[in-house]
DNA sequence: CTAACCTTGACATGACTCGTATCAGACTCT
DNA sequence: AGAGTCTGATACGAGTCATGTCAAGGTTAG
C-alpha cells in the first residue's frame, strides 16, 4: 500500500487552455457505495459518504497519511475533528484531496501553485455568486454571466463543484 | 551581474486571498525613460519602451539570459524576432517576465504553476470581454460585471494589465 | 483496562525542479 | 572582422515534495 511515488514529469498534460486535457479521475459528486470503512480496494471506483479517520481516508485515496497531514498543515484541506482531535475526512474533503492531486500530479503544480489555484477557484466561485445576486432583476444578464462563468471554469479544467 | 539565486522559501508571502500581499514591483505600464540600451543600472526604476535584444532585456530585468530563453522554450513568453532570429523583447514582454518572476519568487509557484496562472488570467480576461460584449444592451449589468471582475483580479493579486 | 490507532513535532531520504553555467558550431549585426 | 546571438546538450547546487521513521503521549473501541 501507499506508494504513490511522484509521477514522472515527462508525461504531464500541457497545462490547460484551449485544448481541454482530461479531467481528474472522479471528483464529481454522486451518492453510492456502502457507508463507512469498506475495505477500500483500489480507489477510483470508491465513492464515499461518511466520515473517515485518517488511515481510512488514506486507504481510500491511496495516499500516505503523512501527505494528508501535510496538506492540512499547509491549509490546503480542513478535515473535521473528533472531540479527541482525531481527523475526520468527509466526502468533500476526499474530493478536495483528489483535486489537489490532480493539480499536482497531472498539471505539475507545486503546493504553492495548488494553494494559488484553490484560492483563485474559490474567488471565482464567490464572484460568480455575487454577480448573480446583483443581477437578480435582470435574468437575461444573469443567464449570460452564468454561461460565460461556466465556460471559464471549464477552461481551467477544474471540476465545477470542487 | 546576473546572480538572482532563487529566493529562500521561508519568507514567502502566504499566497493570495483575503489578505492582499504586496504587488509585484512594477508591472504597471507608464511611458518614460530614454529609448534603447541605456546602461541599465539597477532595475526596479527602469521603464522601457523600445525593443531589446536578449542581453539588454536580461540586464534590464537583472536576470540571466538563459532564464529568458528557458521561459520562451516553455511558452511562458513570446518575444519577437529579427529577420535573423534574434529575440526582441518589447515592453510587454518585459512586463510579463516581471509577472512571472513575481509569481515564482513571491508566491513560490513553480513554472507549471506560472503557466497555469497565466492561462487562467488570460481566460478570465477573455471571459470578461465576452460578457461585456454580450451585455452590450444592458449597461447596468455591464457595470456590475465590470466591478466584480475587477474585484476578482484584485483578489488574485495580479496586475490588472499584465 | 488494554491494544490498536491516533496525535504533534522533528528529522531523513530520493527523485525531481529550476536558475545558472558552460561548450560547440553556426549565424547575425555593426 | 569581431562581438554577440542562435540552437542544443549537459551539468551543478539548492530547493521542493512525498514518503518514511522515531519518540512520547492521547484517544478509541472491544
Amino acid at each position: 500500500m501507499y506508494q504513490r511515488p511522484r509521477t514522472k514529469v515527462e508525461d504531464r498534460t500541457s497545462v490547460l487552455g484551449q485544448t481541454p486535457p482530461t479531467r481528474p479521475k472522479d471528483t464529481g459528486l454522486s451518492p453510492a457505495q456502502p457507508p463507512a470503512q469498506s475495505t477500500a480496494g483500489d480507489e477510483a471506483v470508491i465513492e464515499v459518504q461518511g466520515v473517515y479517520i485518517i488511515s481510512v481516508a488514506a486507504r481510500i485515496l491511496d495516499m500516505h497519511p503523512q501527505t494528508l497531514r501535510k496538506y492540512e498543515r499547509l491549509g490546503l484541506i480542513n478535515p473535521g475533528r473528533t472531540i479527541g482531535m482525531l481527523r475526520l475526512y468527509s466526502a468533500e474533503d476526499i474530493k478536495k484531496v483528489r483535486l489537489i492531486r490532480y493539480l499536482s500530479d497531472e498539471l505539475g503544480l507545486n503546493l504553492a501553485g495548488v494553494e494559488f489555484a484553490l484560492a483563485a477557484f474559490d474567488n471565482m466561485s464567490a464572484i460568480k455568486q455575487r454577480i448573480s445576486g446583483r443581477l437578480e432583476g435582470i435574468p437575461a444578464a444573469q443567464k449570460v454571466v452564468q454561461e460565460e462563468m461556466d465556460l471559464l471554469f471549464e477552461s481551467l479544467n477544474l471540476p465545477v463543484d470542487r
